[in-house]
DNA sequence: CACTTTGTTGACCAATCGGTCAAAATCAAG
DNA sequence: CTTGATTTTGACCGATTGGTCAACAAAGTG
């Protein structure tokens, strides 16, 4: 029935190393169909618009990706071994790739995000699909890690969401100062987060606003810009 | 001697608006000149170029809020307070922003850097620069902390520097899900964070690849895509 | 073989893009 | 009021943008 084609999946590829490579808004359609040496009416003719193969490559990469997570999160490892597993690996990723292109790419699903979250709610609702997603495999091996009492009790989903975060915020880092070393100890850091952050710091936190002075200036504190 | 304008400072809130409320990558210069009620000939008298316009806008802003950082951050605060009255005041803005044009805008300087820090370095560096400025704060309240005895020792620059990127991912999420109120305990958290992971964790943190089976395994850990 | 389905091509379009320019308008200082 | 520096304007340019289309090419099917 017809003939057959790969066009669209060289589209995905092109449009998702631009975008790793540059951003979404940089690059353009002519600009993903050379890379992909297809034609822009093929492109019509397999997608809608930009957003639209966007939505498409993300959903592929991360579809590829699950099995990988599925592996490193495997619970033949150790609760916080899996965390480390996956942290380990990204490193491994981001070095690779920093030495094969000169660039360290971040995590690609956090960047277009933030990138484009207020402009195309398609893009948003697949990349926060994923994230959510990915915050699962931490949830799993935290409450694994509490349960093997390796961990103090808490709220596992959110213990797992701050995780990510900061999993997210360093991989940002990096990528903002292209190096990726600065993500060595990427594992290191987040499984001592999680642990650390399990038992109730002995110290008070402070927000006293202790005095009526300080309490007086924290009307200053606000920006009025925007 | 000569008119006078200010032309290029409608020009900079434009910017940093569209930017904030889009991406630098969505919006073009016409975009801007539309919104500033500035011709682009004008445009061109004052800027080379978006990205030049950006980096004096960011710039401008930075030197704007400096002065709020500065009391935030002030010494007559408990070290840690210092941190909690910055975080505090962020929520608020943050909330605030939401609430007048129902967007969550994240932090400016880590969005538009991991837009665009593959793309133009003028930009990049300057938002570097920023960053770095701001994680100067946290230096002096955790060094202050550890003097009084709150904090545990250890290397200063390398905590502010994890908090920071604590604090740039629960605000990436924010921005990302357009909920101020995942910020509601960005204090708390970082507070906590920074508290807890001065002491070190009890528990070994695994990475002891702990039978061969695993350590075999790890060859499937890696993505080969990119 | 013919027929149908599926994919490819290149020409084409209007709109918009970044960028230029000479002329006109405005203002501060002498 | 002049003068000279500064700012504004709008017309203009070529290149590129997203998007369309009818004609064409390749493959599977009967």
């Amino acid at each position: 029935m017809g003939r057959t084609s790969d066009a669209d999946q060289r589209l995905m590829d092109a449009a998702l190393s631009l975008i790793w490579e540059q951003s979404y808004g940089a690059i353009t359609i002519d600009d993903i169909c050379r890379k992909a040496d297809v034609k822009k009416g093929s492109f019509y003719y397999f997608f809608d618009s930009k957003a639209d193969l966007a939505v498409a490559a993300l959903d592929r990469y991360w579809k590829e990706q699950k099995p990988l997570w599925d592996n490193q999160f495997s619970a033949v490892f150790a609760p916080m071994q899996r965390i480390r597993n996956h942290c380990d690996a990204v490193y491994r990723q981001q070095r690779e790739t920093q030495r094969r292109t000169g660039r360290v790419p971040g995590c690609p699903f956090c960047t277009i995000g933030s990138e484009i979250c207020k402009q195309d709610e398609a893009i948003r609702a697949v990349i926060c699909e994923i994230l959510d997603n990915k915050i699962k495999y931490w949830e799993s091996a935290i409450s694994d890690a509490q349960r093997e009492g390796l961990l103090g009790a808490g709220d596992v989903a959110e213990k797992a969401r701050c995780a990510g975060a900061y999993f997210e915020g360093l991989m940002a880092q990096a990528r903002l100062h292209n190096d990726a070393e600065m993500l060595a100890s990427l594992g290191d850091r987040v499984c001592e987060h999680i642990l650390a952050c399990s038992e109730k710091p002995a110290k008070a936190v402070a927000n006293t606003a202790d005095s009526p002075i300080n309490a007086a200036k924290t009307d200053n504190f606000d920006s009025t810009l925007y």
